[in-house]
DNA sequence: GTTGGCACTCGGTAGAGTGGAGTGCCAAAC
DNA sequence: GTTTGGCACTCCACTCTACCGAGTGCCAAC
């Protein structure tokens, strides 16, 4: 914070930016976000890490502007930042970012009390984000194709209507209907199912492959096989992750133009996109994605924050927070990682056999 | 379309405003529908169905406007329906309202294809009402406290971690973790979970009551009594109830005031109140609730469409549309209503034991 | 009761003027 | 040679004014 002189080396690590500059962009990416009006260079002549006066802090502007990491609106208006400086500042970031104290004892409390099914738990966290950030919040669960099958039956819903139901043992329960034979009868039924137990327990699901089945009764095999095929189709199927997304009327607030606005919750709309978006930054490497990084059309005003959710380095699902270009950056990343660290902890909980209630004992 | 003269009878029914009276009425709301712009008396006078001069039809307005159906931004602007007028224009619809063919046989192809879970195909019902109608689409499926239990286990999913799940007959499935006991033997989770299906299966899920276990193991009855409690308290809690929202991008799109849109939006993220509204509104008996009508204060300049889905009379869930009150009612109203029709055929179809393939015989 | 005529109202838009924030540049200062 | 205060310049945002035109309310004529 205090800083003596000005010709002193640069107190900041910075590599394509020496110190000073950094700390100019620093200073109006902090008060853009904070004013959302261009910054002139008297605030930034102003304010704390940048001990030059305004004629000063505007030769570096101009500077800043010709390499990519500012922009000005029109001559004679203050710089906004680029895409390429919300970069540069997030890349620079001196301190990681920490949650308030409120926004702390609001996800300890949460992750103490939360409880129920897995699903119920993700669509809560995803509320959760979405409320400590003031964006929307995006968290997807486990994918199930590694889950192991720990039960498997099939039953009957109506006279010609059967239900493969099979339990995961992440907690999940994939179930897909079966045409059944006009007259079946129960006791085929049962062989069926408890034949389609034998085969399909202790499997993964993306192991379940239609086969023929020897040594039944043709009919309950025929069930059998039907049963397989229905699950098989259901595992294949990319889709229904769960994801859950939280907040999304915050998108409203956060751009002036409503056309982004529908665009981007048009996009949201869209689960399968949303969880390429996450998966594709999360494979990037990165935990931020700016404005085109992630090269999503419709996204392109956006900033996105990943986070993975792991447990014992297999990854686990992944929280997102995805608002304006113009975020802060700081808390938002903590939240994000906050909250994934908190769900991770929990599956490798639920994992180690602990029940829930006693996940996480009580502490400060 | 063709009506002679103005001097002759009412040409249509009305109660509280004579025929001329409510043709432009109708005029003015047709217009405002569709322009969005407030509606002057040559406009009118032009528009079909009402055959006088425009200064006939300023004092009609005059009277419309102190009756209450009608309101002027501000002097020397046209008007624009108030929701009593919107009231009357759809309590007064001359023909019910038609699909456009396009639209009809995209419903006709959606359900003729659809096919899967429940949900999924209310998932995408929801997206479909949405797609018809560019309005925002709610599709609440049936609850599950009347159906009957066809299947109950509880199963192990980690040492100290159960699953109680319970098939019902309606093609969905309940779950619950329990906590188990530290060195529960497997055999005593079998003997649980036969007993707890002795008990469950043939019930309603609302009839599921903790209570003694008589006759038991003891540590089987533990777990059976506590499978018990986490099934009830399942079926106790109101909300998952399946809601499904689609198209609430389009709610961007409908307002101009960004506050509105996000105060919308918010309300539609709270599925609960959605579900409460929905139902409040079938149970005045409306199909449309303009404005304030409804009682929600976020939502009063929206309008709420609704068609219930019924099976043998029996409510099975509804089907909903969220807009701006200036909507295109018939068209929206002629959506709901074939939705939720075909709905209701499906699910009727699924009771009755027919294979979900064969429901709709293709067919024009 | 209906109509054309007419004066009037008022919002929206376009144009001119102005204030001010902010810039770029330059010569003096450190 | 880097930094700085000074200064002319730019251009947006805002205000003020004028004006057009859509639309009204009223009234006398039909």
């Amino acid at each position: 914070m205090s800083r003596a002189h000005n010709s002193s080396g640069p107190p900041r690590p910075s590599e394509e930016l020496d110190g000073r500059r950094a700390a100019i962009l620093d200073a109006v990416v902090a008060e853009y976000v904070e004013t959302a009006q261009p910054v002139g260079s008297a605030t930034v002549a102003r304010s704390a890490g940048v001990g030059v006066s305004p004629a000063t802090v505007r030769a570096e502007m101009v500077a800043l502007e010709r390499e990519g990491y500012l922009t000005q609106p029109h001559t004679s208006a203050g710089r906004i930042p680029t895409d390429l400086g919300y970069r540069f500042f997030v890349d620079h970031l001196a301190e990681p970012g920490v949650l308030g104290p409120t926004q702390r004892s609001q996800v300890a409390r949460f992750f103490n009390h939360v409880q129920g099914e897995m699903e119920e738990v993700l669509e809560r966290t995803s509320a959760l984000l979405a409320e400590l950030t003031s964006h929307a919040a995006v968290v997807i669960g486990p994918s199930h194709d590694a889950a192991r099958i720990v039960s498997a039956q099939v039953v009957r819903l109506a006279s010609k209507v059967g239900l493969v139901v099979a339990v995961l043992d992440d907690g999940a329960v994939e179930k897909a209907t079966v045409e059944l034979d006009d007259d079946l009868a129960d006791e085929t039924l049962s062989v069926a199912s408890a034949a389609l137990a034998e085969r399909f327990v202790g499997r993964e699901l993306r192991e379940v492959r239609a086969e023929e089945q020897l040594g039944l009764d043709p009919r309950a095999a025929s069930i059998v096989t039907r049963s397989l095929e229905a699950v098989a189709s259901i595992a294949a199927r990319r889709e229904p992750e769960h994801v859950f997304i939280g907040g999304s009327s915050r998108i409203a607030s956060s751009f002036d133009a409503v056309e982004t606005v529908r665009s981007v919750l048009a996009t949201l709309e869209q689960q399968l996109v949303v969880v390429h978006l996450l998966n594709d930054v999360l494979d990037s490497g990165l935990s931020v994605a700016i404005g085109g990084e992630h090269g999503y059309e419709p996204l392109a005003s956006c900033a996105v924050i990943v986070a993975p959710i792991a447990v014992e380095g297999a990854p686990r699902g992944v929280v997102g927070i995805l608002g304006p270009t113009r975020m802060h950056y700081p808390e938002a990343m903590a939240a994000a990682e906050v909250v994934s660290s908190k769900l991770s902890r929990r599956f490798a909980a639920v994992r180690h056999g602990e029940s829930e209630d006693q996940v996480e004992p009580r502490r400060g």
